[in-house]
DNA sequence: GGATAGTGGATAGTGCTACTTACTACTATC
DNA sequence: GATAGTAGTAAGTAGCACTATCCACTATCC
């Protein structure tokens, strides 16, 4: 396969795909050639899951580049990968300084121990949940802090979901990172949507006719 | 209060709040002379509320500048401020040409009615959760897509849990404005970082020890 | 009462990201 | 043998979210 032929079999530009490859998101095609490189499936298959992690799961080319070499890396231990892989994708965003954030690191903390959760302070999503809790403090949304538990029991439905799915077959190293970065990244979006999609049908039910809070 | 006493009570730089401010996202200050302008709780009060959206929310200037102009026209009737706010928020992304939308579409429409709930096939969140499917089928994710009713499920109980939030109370609209704004835009982080909480714990449990999906 | 730090308002500049364009020397194909 | 395409590289671009600099003016401290 030849470079166009994988451009028209993505839909990705080949300037676009010369770009990935320069910047290890996508490997280079075996050479063939001074100037000519024969591509396969695997690069369609790479070129999709980029295509797809950047547009739905809204990962930057440096997080990509990250997670694809590690991929691409057969030192790497299987299970660190799919740990590594799932931290690389949070990105942690600290507290802006002067919010209170002991308060909220003990709410968190607490509402782990209620559900039987691991406590992991350093886990960049832990760190990113503490700095939304002391945030919605900061604006007075305490009422949303409130109803933690609620949140924390349909996140724990999605991921024994998550779990499920990934399954006990774990030797298949890129379908392993595929299925966590895939699902965490894109999941996320993907449950942001049918949230929406929820809201709007029981903001109906509650607020029916022009008082629902719809357009129209 | 002054631009430096604000500037200190939000912990945003006075340059940016200027930026917020010819950006409309912050009113401008009550003139008091040539040139000097007060500030009060309100102003104090938008800013964190900017933050909060931009940081946690990734809500953009521009999406921004969109909800915050709906919320100082009065015009604006209260409920459809509501629907707006939760539309414009939820950026739509067109699937990539080429893909079979008809087919996802047709998923995600079996799933509405399965749960009962109201299809509305121009809403962005229902058009982004067709680019998702479509895409995960691209991908090979097949599997991703026959869980979806058990996402389904816990989207609905984080739905529930926000109208629950919103409550009867909708007079004061830049209340019910910021409830549904932060609700959504912070709150899908916050879910997102819950989820990832609760896949370490479900991961050692399922793999237990080394095989565990972390690193140490 | 005079130095100094700060003010609102405006314009221009910065750093970053994710591409795009342009170019070169070469090659497959009609 | 003309033409379109190829790999590889360097330079350019568009958009975003600020940030710096400037201005005429003002509040405040010594």
């Amino acid at each position: 396969m030849r470079m166009a032929e994988l451009s028209a079999a993505t839909g990705v530009p080949v300037p676009t795909i010369k770009y990935y490859v320069r910047e290890g998101l996508v490997p280079a095609g075996r050479p063939t050639g001074r100037n000519q490189a024969d591509y396969d499936d695997g690069h369609v298959r790479r070129l999709k899951l980029v295509r797809s992690l950047s547009e739905y799961g809204g990962l930057s080319i440096a997080v990509m580049r990250d997670l694809m070499q590690r991929l691409d890396n057969p030192e790497e231990h299987d299970f660190d990968l799919l740990g590594a892989a799932q931290k690389t994708i949070t990105e942690h965003r600290e507290a802006s300084p002067g919010t209170d954030r002991d308060q909220a690191e003990q709410e968190l903390a607490e509402l782990v121990a209620r559900r039987g959760w691991r406590w992991e302070p350093h886990h960049p999503a832990t760190r990113t949940a503490i700095g939304i809790l002391a945030s919605l403090h900061e604006v007075g949304r305490d009422d949303m802090v409130e109803v933690l538990d609620s949140y924390a029991a349909a996140a724990e439905l999605i991921a024994e979901t998550d779990i499920r799915l990934l399954g006990d077959d774990l030797t298949d190293r890129e379908r392993a990172v595929e299925i966590v970065v895939i699902g965490t990244a894109v999941g996320d979006t993907l449950i942001a949507a049918l949230r929406r999609i929820a809201q709007a049908t029981l903001a109906r039910r509650t607020y029916p006719a022009e008082r629902a809070g719809q357009s129209r």
